[in-house]
RNA sequence: GGGGGCGUAGCUCAAUUGGUUAGAGUUCCGGACUGUCGAUCCGGUGGUUGCGGGUUCGAGCCCCGUCGCUCCCGCCA
């Protein structure tokens, strides 16, 4: 009957594959007992693969046919039998096997499982930490499957336009040394050098670099990043990756160019939303935090925020004159057609506003009958004209108001925004927004230090260069450094470099360090910009949240195949674990823990 | 390092706001059943209410501490 010898041991075809076609042959799938419907006289078992799901059939006459009724969900079997049509009423719309079912002639359990500690057949996802120590069990499930398959999708379609456009992949190294600047380091011991140690690459940063000096021109990679930084929920402990890019003599304009194509493209591939058009839209840095309160503005949100200091700056409102008088601002929030909210609308808002830090949220509403809200009786006739010309309000819409020293007003009145984005449904989820944040400043003031330090990466070139660096306020200064921002969420940062070592120096210099530093800590670049460095520039788009966007993930661990938690541990493999004394004096280590830590050794 | 949320059966949740023996669905185990597709029906197992202490005649519920998970702030050149 069965032609073993011409059958494949495990499988003709995969669980998602067979159709009517092929009703009549014989076919052998092997696959993971996903459901079982027991009816006694007959048995149907879903079997699932990567590929799909189809019905087989076990008849009672069968010698094994009590053996499956035994069989435990998520055993892993190979049945042998006839495809057949199903008549009209059994058919399964719900599955594109759904027409055919396989009658079984023979079975084999390759693997039987006992009984799980999560149950996959379900729309529970069950607790997170049972998910993470059995990961390979979470992973069978469809939308895990799904997203790790696209994650791969998008990973290969990364290469082929990468390298469609001319960019060679290089690897870099993963044991190298650490960097001074930036997130802490995770250290690697030596054993040949005691004492000494290796660093995991935050970023390949300065060897895309040096391969820009030494000639290759157009580098990309996708790049494993190690930060030891606390998680979030669209950020990975530990590591990530990026698709790590740099290009010589080129512009901030090409650089533009390619990465929205390529960005452009990826999302059409793997999405239906709609992607704006290109060019991506250009943000200066200090107009997107006025506008938006925020370097990474979700454009989904159509509201924008606009400075009306001046208006309050000679109103009767004491509490915003004041805080104008002493160098604050007053930002100003509106929104169309909520005039008719009810009052705990607005007292929720300010609720919130004050939850991130606000002293309060003050309020116009301009109703038919005239302006409404707690501060409408201190404004002046014109100053409400000035409000309403400012920011469009009119009949039926409302304005919030906050007022403090402007970094923190421009932030508030961002977390505001988006706030009445998703309080007000604003939020289209059909669309992908995105713009380039430029002109981000060189330097900032740090409050806490007293001194003026880099606001992003040290190696940018200063727009105006040296010019600039030399007759400027440092805070003045604006840098070739950019964003590429998607829906609000910041999908990566670039630069075009700093190839000019004495502009290098100077940079520095501001910011404190003398060239002493400067050649102690980046000799190596520093030596390569002495011997022929091309101009040249890059960015690296996050892999991760790139996939999380493209597969509607809000948290990164769904798109990851072995995700640590938010302590960074891997709960499946338990990392990170403890180690042998052997291991330990082999690389001249002595642990000095904390009191806590070792009384848990112990 | 700090703040919020959660923690009750393997899983998802309930327990009339401090009151009798902590329930339901599901999983699991056993039984019945020849067309289901989250099969159905019957029965059963399953609990140190995360842990420790306190208040009280009485605590799943209140208080203190602690542990775990999660979200956020800090941090992320």
């Amino acid at each position: 009957m069965i032609r073993e010898n011409f059958m494949h041991p495990y499988r003709t075809h995969t669980c998602g594959a067979l159709r009517p076609s092929d009703a009549g042959t014989e076919a052998r799938l092997s696959g993971w007992v996903f459901r079982k419907r027991d009816h006694g006289g007959v048995l149907f078992i879903d079997l699932r693969d990567h590929y799909g799901i189809t019905q087989v059939i076990i008849h009672p006459e069968k010698s094994f046919f009590e053996e499956c009724q035994r069989w435990r969900p998520e055993s892993v079997v190979t049945v042998t039998g006839r495809v057949m049509q199903r008549t009209p009423e059994t058919v399964n719309t719900d599955l594109p096997t759904g027409a055919i079912e396989l009658v079984v002639d023979d079975v084999k359990v390759q693997s039987a499982a006992e009984t799980l500690p999560l149950h996959l057949a379900g729309d529970e996802e069950g607790p997170e930490e049972t998910r993470l120590r059995y990961r390979f069990l979470d992973l069978r499930r469809e939308r895990l499957q799904r997203n790790i398959a696209l994650r791969s999708k998008v990973i290969s379609s990364m290469r082929r336009r990468m390298t469609a456009k001319g960019f060679n992949e290089f690897q870099t190294p993963i044991l190298t040394s650490s960097s001074p600047e930036g997130a802490r380091d995770y250290l690697v011991p030596s054993r040949i050098h005691p004492g000494k140690f290796y660093a995991l690459p935050q970023a390949p940063q300065l060897f895309k670099q040096l391969l820009m000096v030494s000639g290759f021109d157009r580098y990309f990679q996708i790049a494993p990043c190690f930060r030891d930084e606390d998680a979030r929920a669209d950020r990975s402990p530990g590591e990530f990756y990026q698709l790590d890019i740099e290009m010589s003599f080129v512009t901030q304009d090409e650089i533009f160019a390619t990465v929205e194509d390529v960005m452009h493209g990826i999302f059409t591939e793997f999405s239906n939303k709609t992607i704006d058009a290109l060019p991506f839209q250009r943000i200066p840095y200090r107009e997107s935090m006025l506008k938006y309160g925020s370097d990474k503005p979700d454009l989904r949100i159509p509201i924008e925020i606009s400075d009306v200091s001046d208006v309050f700056a000679d109103s009767d409102f004491n509490a915003f004159r004041s805080v104008v008088g002493k160098g604050g601002v007053v930002r100003a929030i509106p929104v169309k057609g909520i005039a008719n909210r009810p009052r705990s609308f607005f007292d929720k808002m300010v609720a919130f506003a004050q939850s991130v830090g606000s002293k309060g949220l003050a309020y116009l509403v301009w109703e038919e009958a005239g302006i409404k809200g707690p501060i409408a009786k201190f404004l002046k006739p014109e100053s409400i004209a000035a409000i309403a010309g400012r920011t469009g309000a009119g009949n039926g819409d409302a304005v919030f108001f906050v007022s403090d020293m402007p970094g923190p007003a421009s932030k508030i009145a961002g977390e505001v925004r988006v706030q009445l984005g998703r309080e007000l449904d604003m939020i289209d989820p059909n669309v992908f927004r995105f713009c380039w944040i430029v002109d981000f400043p060189m330097y900032e003031y740090d409050e806490e230090l007293g001194a003026v330090t880099f606001s992003h990466n040290p190696f940018s070139m200063p727009q105006g260069g040296m010019e600039a660096l030399e007759t400027k306020d440092p805070l003045d200064i604006l840098a070739y450094q950019y964003d590429i921002v998607c829906n609000g969420c910041e999908l990566s940062s670039g630069a075009i470099r700093n190839h000019l070592p004495e502009v290098m120096y100077k940079a520095f210099a501001i910011a404190g360090y003398p060239p002493e530093t400067v050649d102690e800590k980046f000799g190596g670049l520093m030596r390569a910009f002495r011997l022929g460095a091309p101009p040249h520039g890059g960015i690296a788009p996050g892999v991760d949240r790139i996939v999380m966007l493209l597969a509607n993930e809000s948290n990164i661990r769904e798109v990851i195949a072995f995700p640590m938690n938010q302590k960074a541990q891997d709960l499946m493999m338990n990392a990170p674990c403890t180690v042998t004394e052997k291991q330990l004096r082999e690389l001249h280590i002595r642990l000095n823990l904390p009191k806590q830590a070792e009384a848990k050794e112990s």
